[in-house]
DNA sequence: GTCCGCATGTAAGGCGTTACATGATTAA
DNA sequence: TTAATCATGTAACGCCTTACATGCGGAC
């Protein structure tokens, strides 16, 4: 159920996010704030400490006082380390387990990814998902089979959304390899 | 982005488990590790710690002792309070923080309210539930309207991912609706 | 000259995670 | 009698949450 990689989900979005460009972490507070990336947070209270565990990784570097004002803020960049660290990140093969238990992860991956590992790994990792979510369908749909009959009605109902879940996740991948090749 | 009430997701969903037949910790353990309910969990550093919390709380009472063998095993079941704050917490409105933060815990309830508040706010429920994101994928796409041309192709799939989601979860409640009402 | 938005934080607390620990009972 | 399973935990750790704190700059 973990991620024995150094890279919560927060850090994850902070990292890919400052990988797009340059970000303060006012910036980051803004865009977390006022997009669906605030799914994933959240409040200066996990940003600030997790930016500063990411520079004392030596993922990103601060630079203090450039920009137009004379304002006290600082801007964050990726360095060769966080970008070394965060391809490898990117690069990691989709498990069941992450698929069970990480399929936020799995879509912040994905939105980050083509970037920096390039279309070839990015259309694997749709594959490989969806192939992932396969897998685990027909485990929910064997169990559900068996359960059914000594389930409460609410409980089926709320596994069969589970697994209708599942399969539209695999059904947008599949659409989501078409647009990729079909354009690039 | 919280809870607002005592009640974790773990907990809540130990509670409903204990509302539907009393269970050991080690019961609880293995429906997690052989249901899909193992969504939520885990391991017995996190479960036994939260049945004592809501032991304390005095939701559930703890019997030691009877059964079969002369093993030591605690069996748990419900007290009168813990029907009370369960039922509570099950009759909560949606709202559209529920829907953004907290859909895990929306099916969570879903899956354990009906023999607790009635058919007929399972109902309510459901309608509310649809409503909400109903509202919420309206954001979304006006949100995605505005900014797709600025987007990197990925994270415009990777929300298209999210919306159709919660378009699919809207589907699935309808579609419940109509399965509760028809044979019920 | 005051208020609002910019910009960055800290402190306390809660809870889940991993890993380890312990002892009793049953099946081989 | 040895191993697997039953059954219950503890300890250290990490990270997020809520709430609070601070100080500068521009607009009016």
């Amino acid at each position: 159920m973990a991620q024995e990689t150094g890279l919560s989900t927060l850090s994850l979005a902070i990292l890919g996010l400052i990988s797009q460009q340059p970000q303060t972490g006012y910036d980051l507070r803004k865009v977390f704030l006022t997009t669906p990336m605030g799914h994933f947070s959240s409040s200066p209270g996990a940003i600030y400490p997790a930016l500063r565990r990411i520079e004392q990784a030596g993922w990103v570097r601060g630079r203090t006082g450039q920009g137009k004002t004379r304002r006290q803020r600082v801007l964050y960049e990726l360095t060769a380390k966080g970008r070394k660290v965060l391809k490898q990140h990117l690069s990691r093969p989709v498990t069941g387990d992450d698929v069970v238990w990480h399929m936020d992860d799995l879509m912040l991956r994905f939105g980050f990814m083509d970037p920096i590992v390039g279309r070839e790994r990015t259309l694997r990792f749709l594959r490989d998902f969806a192939d992932r979510i396969d897998a685990y369908v027909a485990d929910l749909r064997r169990y559900l089979d068996g359960a059914k009959d000594v389930m409460p009605p609410c409980g089926r109902l709320a596994m069969e959304n589970g697994i209708q879940g599942y399969e539209m996740n695999a059904q947008w991948a599949r659409r989501a390899i078409q647009e990729l090749q079909s354009h690039s």
